[in-house]
DNA sequence: CATGAATGAGGTTTCATTCAT
DNA sequence: AATGAATGAAACCTCATTCAT
């Protein structure tokens, strides 16, 4: 007798986030082109060509994986912040803490998103995602300061923007986290 | 005829510049595994061997390019900031202002440390190199706060390193003039 | 209630039909390497493994309907042809006319056949088939000739055999009927 | 020293040969699928990459040595044959020899031209350019027909192809000189 | 000093085949 | 009898590096 469909769908759904996993892991430690299909199969303890029974190429792995990321961060603010036309202050600084906590739980994904971002002409796919919600939170730090009033808010929100990724690159580049959890400080006080 | 020992000392040092700064043009735009060795003498009008009797390997290349450009900065910054073990305030705010002209000047060199110091483990000798100038400039500021007795001038340094990065970072990502200026203004003012 | 025998049987036989003709249908469009087993499964709607319930491996795929072509195409000559070791001029005409129309009827088969004849280096065992099958129509042929009385029987057969391979040929490239019944009216005419 | 651009030049063309003959021996013998790089850089004695330095891919490889066939082709029948618009009967004669002569002395194009030209999904250049060949010889027999006051000249164009392919396949699959020269005199004495 | 043809290790990808259910 | 996830050998292709001139 056949497995039930049921069966193979944990199957697959197994394998495939056992390696995009896998893959996440290198890529963001070891960067997309120094990291060989042979190398995630290795460490993932499965053949090469499983790895091509879910993604048509590397590429579309790491695609996959950069969109999974995008989506479950988007997910996690959805739910953790009300959603509104116009942030209060009390929303914004809940959506600066939680960007906060979850670039610091979710390291590797974020890392990958800033190496990726970097190299435009490789993975274009995945450059562009990563570009529009990069520009998506720009453009929620925009709304924000407008309905607050401040003046120039163009200018706030790419002051924001900026000091989101210092604090994030400083994390990503030498792991302080005392230096991170100052500058998320500063962060709130200055533009709450 | 035969030429004169000054004369080959400059077709070496022409040839030399000439694969340095193709290849740091290349590498910086579009990352350093995705430039070949061919690419580069193609773009430069050379012969692939040309390349390697200056250079051991292409890893070597990368590293005489990073070291170059380290180097270049650190002159820039001594020749322009009266250097003391105490800086002033008026020191510190030149070479501040130093530091962001170079970047905004030499874009190409600064995109390169960037992807090179998030990808720890390829071209480990300029990765090096970029820790301990990363690290030096660190020292430079927090040496500065002691000096002119701000209150926890290890936090300090930590804060203005996250901004300047993220400055820095944004300005790569978006070639965003305005808010690297605005940036600049920031860290000027809140640190001097 | 377990099924019969029967039941087994007629599966068994309907499910390599499937797949047998399935098969001929993609070898003979796109060739024996360029159709997987895996789009041989899809096409047919069935499992890969199935496959290889039927046949040990591709090779004995291929071979299995070659057989079965050659076979049928016996059976059918059998059939509709009076079997004499004189063949008369009547029997030898209709014989051709079979013939063309088993070509225009089957060409599936046909182009397979062409295709692994002009491979000799791969699938070995149908290539010998379809060698026997062609000396088993030659001989025939010159069986013919002979007995008509033709001088030179060999020449003729081989002249023969040459036209219609000829009008086969032209007719798979080209797919022009006319020109193939033309030829199917030359050549009845010039040797019967 | 450098090498002159001459010696170079000679370099390229001899390696170019050798790659493109081997690699017709063996497409020719064994197909194309069936034939891979490295049996074609061991035959031929030089390194896998090498091929790749002179053809972009296996297919492009393929693509010029159809091309190349079918030049040289060209080029030999306008040597050789009076080109007029309307055509003589001794110049078709003559190019009827030609032909002939040019596929015997050249079996190993001929086959690959076969067998390339019954796989229409592979290699769509090459295809392409034996298509067009095929139609651009069909055309030249049609004036010919035409110029003579042939009836029906579409038709006998048509068998004369088929008969072509016939006396040529045949020689292809059973290498029987004997029965190619009878055709050849059938087809000559039929037509002109 | 300078050239670029040649090398081959190592990468990505395909696909015939196996096997647990 | 039937399923399809998993395997891994072998294909195609790239590119850092060498070397004869």
């Amino acid at each position: 007798m056949p497995r039930t469909e049921e069966q193979f769908r944990e199957m697959r759904e197994k394998s495939k986030t056992l390696i995009m996993e896998t893959a996440l892991e290198l890529f963001s430690n070891q960067g997309f082109h120094s990291t060989s299909i042979q190398k995630i199969a290795k460490e993932a303890g499965i053949a090469i060509g499983l790895v091509y029974n879910y993604f048509k190429s590397k590429e579309e792995l790491l695609d996959a994986i950069i969109q999974n990321g995008i989506q479950e961060f988007v997910h996690t603010l959805h739910s953790q912040v009300q959603s509104s036309d116009v942030l209060t202050k009390e929303n914004f600084s809940k959506m600066l803490t939680v960007y906060f906590g979850m670039i610091k739980s979710r390291i590797k994904i974020w890392r990958l998103f800033i190496k990726i971002g970097l190299e435009p002409g490789v993975a274009q796919v995945s450059h562009k995602h990563i570009g529009e919600f990069s520009q998506h939170m720009n453009v929620i730090s925009m709304r924000y300061f407008e309905g607050q009033g401040f003046d120039d808010p163009k200018a706030k929100a790419a002051v924001l923007n900026a000091m989101l990724h210092g604090a994030f690159l400083s994390y990503i580049l030498h792991g302080d986290e005392d230096s991170f959890e100052l500058m998320k400080r500063e962060i709130i006080e200055k533009f709450v």
